[in-house]
DNA sequence: CACGGAATAT
DNA sequence: ATATTCCGTG
């Protein structure tokens, strides 16, 4: 029976519409269809409350890059048992899967420092924007940091892929855009990694952000796609959104609807206005409150402006097609902003690199197949709740409205994610000195033309990259 | 506190 | 698959 928790609830007092509000990216979400992750994962969910201001006197960036402290494991346990309906939750069973986290590379334990972990953000890129743009920037393929130019990544493809786990199956969960046919064959549907060559072989990676600095440098280590910066308060968010109130660390806001947001306020990377560093809320002063009280206080939005749709920019040969080498469909018209991209096969490289043998453990399987994805999440509920007690609950109702969905299809086109939060550039954006601008065009009216669609396909590609660490 | 095996649940 | 639960070992 429905614990009522929160994730059945909330439903968004949020509007139909796309409402930057808040956060995660679509990546930080799985589809409810997805195996093994109706729900929220824990990672997610760290994530999230690292990203909340008012959850700093729980857990908090710290150290090292991508490094956080746990400041109050109680809490941390007894948020993710309300979001996990698991009463019973606690530090112990939730370090446990913490420590899970461990084999996959998603995580590892900063020896030394009590409740202290650290995201493999070393490995992480975050592409919010058109993948090609980042897998054919120099910044990212040549001079990059990550490589050093030489270094063979030894990204994970585990890793990676844990980034990227499968895409919503044609199947129901396929909710709001379901084209119905979007049920694509086998693998299909699917962001396959190897369609993004750069994720994996060659992919940039790198074992440490060049001029790491404090925890919440005012620039980021290096400079992320768009700005991205996990140090950062609203590194997963969009800045200027206000800050959704503890609650919305549940669930359904964070499901924009990828078609509106796809056509409406659509950010552009390339704004030239962006302020360079101001990153804003130097230091939050400690949140201290653990419950979780109301946050949105002191959000202090940065105020960049938001980055603006990058279709307009020429990518040139960078197109996604040509970096995938393989052609983008847009899928018809009347779907919106699906559109397919042809997997592309990757080599053998894809292989992950130097594996460290040390990994070996029960070495966890190797899944050849990497199907790659974007997850979104979903809210569905908390059902089944074994344990009888109920302490927490809520008022129930959500909307799916919100959910925004990637769907891939090799053959039948596919839908990417709408750019919905692109994390506020804070910095100055690598490509912005690399590419012509084009002015920002103004919000896409939802109606847009799809030829508008068409060039902006790519932007709507949002993927988190993991490279290892 | 941290780690990881094992069984079990979703 | 991704946890959740237990639990023994350091």
């Amino acid at each position: 029976m429905d614990c009522n928790c929160v994730s059945d609830l909330l439903l968004p007092p949020v509007p139909a519409l796309w409402t930057p509000g808040f956060a995660f990216p679509d990546w930080a979400y799985k589809p409810e269809s997805s195996p093994g992750s109706r729900q929220i994962q824990l990672w997610h969910f760290i994530l999230e409350l690292l990203q909340k201001e008012e959850y700093q006197g729980v857990i908090a960036w710290q150290g090292d890059y991508g490094e956080f402290v746990i400041k109050d494991p109680d809490e941390v346990a007894r948020l993710w048992g309300i979001r996990k309906c698991k009463p019973h939750m606690n530090y112990d069973k939730l370090s446990r899967a913490l420590r899970y986290y461990y084999n996959k590379r998603i995580l590892h334990k900063t020896k030394g420092k009590r409740f202290t972990y650290k995201f493999n953000f070393s490995k992480v890129v975050l592409v919010n924007y058109p993948i090609l743009d980042m897998a054919n920037c120099p910044f990212f393929l040549t001079q990059n940091h990550f490589n050093g130019g030489s270094a063979a990544p030894d990204c994970s493809p585990e890793a990676i892929q844990s980034l990227f786990p499968r895409l919503p199956d044609s199947g129901r969960g396929t909710s709001l855009f379901d084209r119905g046919t979007a049920a694509a064959g086998p693998e299909g549907d699917k962001l396959r990694l190897d369609a993004y060559p750069f994720l994996s072989s060659g992919a940039p990676c790198y074992s440490k952000p060049p001029s790491l600095l404090g925890p919440y440098p005012r620039n980021p280590p290096f400079d992320y796609p768009w700005g991205f910066n996990p140090y950062l308060p609203g590194a997963f968010s969009l800045n200027n959104c206000p800050k959704l109130p503890p609650g919305s660390l549940y669930p359904s806001q964070f499901y924009p609807n990828p078609l509106q947001s796809s056509l409406s306020q659509l950010p552009h990377p390339f704004s030239s206005v962006l302020p360079p560093g101001e990153t804003g809320a130097g230091e939050r002063g400690t949140v201290g409150q653990t419950g979780g009280a109301n946050g949105t206080a002191g959000g202090q939005p940065i105020r960049l402006s938001l980055p603006t749709y990058p279709g307009s920019l020429s990518m040139g040969r960078t197109d996604i097609g040509a970096a995938l080498g393989d052609r983008v469909q847009v899928s018809p018209p009347g779907t919106g902003l699906s559109l397919g991209i042809g997997a592309v096969s990757l080599g053998p490289g894809t292989g992950a690199g130097p594996q460290s043998p040390t990994e070996r453990r029960g070495e966890v399987k190797q899944d050849p197949e990497l199907d790659s994805d974007l997850e979104i999440t979903d809210l569905s509920d908390c059902s089944s709740d074994n344990e009888n007690e109920h302490e927490y609950s809520l008022v129930k109702g959500s909307s799916l409205a919100n959910q925004s969905q990637l769907l891939l299809d090799g053959k039948k086109g596919s839908m990417l994610p709408p750019i919905t939060s692109l994390p506020p550039p804070s910095s100055p954006h690598p490509l912005k000195t690399l590419l012509p601008i084009s002015p920002p065009p103004p919000a896409l009216p939802p109606s847009l033309s799809p030829s508008t669609a068409l060039h902006d396909r790519h932007r709507e590609t949002e993927t988190l990259k993991m490279l290892h660490s």
